[in-house]
DNA sequence: GGCAAATTACCACGATTGTAGTCAGTCGTC
DNA sequence: GACGACTGACTACAATCGTGGTAATTTGCC
């Protein structure tokens, strides 16, 4: 199931919201975009279409909440990304960002923190 | 400038070999794809339209040579892919990628130098 | 020197994406 | 109880993408 730009978007909001209508995801995004409402209803309807929202009745209305979980799509676009980038090479992908991106110093610990654990943990 | 996946693939053969015909994509290709040729001389006619690519004639064809380096592209693939999936937030797909991907050890070393270089530099 | 193979130029076509519009029902309000 | 606001259903439409076909030209080879 592949995700677009513009969908990730208001993924986002729903993952964040847990449930949502499409009036809590048009005033969520209000202040993000300038989307017209009926481009937001319409990528909710994609997006059920594609198995990724699920629905429920309520009133007169649909009430929204995720069918698949942010982190199981983070993994699919990574893995996706780097594939294309990077020739499926994570590794260089992350020498890319800690080269090329700047990083808070807390995340900079934690990141050593990891690479301490994944080193221990006998790298397979 | 905005390079598709299938395009990636073709960018990637000749970054690598600075300069290539057709021929010589479609050779290299041959092993991992199961792409026609046309399909492959398709996607290297869009790249030089997109000015991805840059031709000089040569008898009675053409050699491909990159118009934009593949470190540029890299970087701008990468941003838009964070702003997608992480709002922007680089260090937390470092975090993802640490968490969820395997790493050879001489590559955990390189990273743990990097970092330890940014946390130096004053981390701005 | 004629023919098969390679090459470029141009066309095709369905799927997805970004970005809405129309139509028709419902519901709260005056 | 009429009307405007909100909602969902369906439709639209151009751009991009994946995938490849046709036509025309060049050219190496027999």
């Amino acid at each position: 199931m592949k995700i677009s730009d513009a969908e990730w978007r208001v993924m986002r909001v729903v993952w964040q919201r847990r449930v949502a209508t499409a009036a809590d995801v048009i005033e969520s995004l209000a202040g993000e975009t300038d989307w017209n409402h009926r481009t937001i209803r319409t990528l909710l309807g994609r997006l059920v279409e594609k198995g990724a929202l699920a629905t429920d009745q309520e009133a007169n209305r649909y009430v929204y909440r995720p069918k698949v979980t942010q982190s199981r799509c983070v993994r699919d676009e990574a893995r996706s990304f780097v594939d294309k980038v990077f020739d499926g090479d994570a590794a260089e992908l992350l020498i890319h960002f800690v080269r090329n991106e700047a990083i808070p110093s807390e995340q900079l610990d934690e990141l050593r923190r990891l690479l301490d654990a994944k080193g221990k943990e006998g790298n397979q």
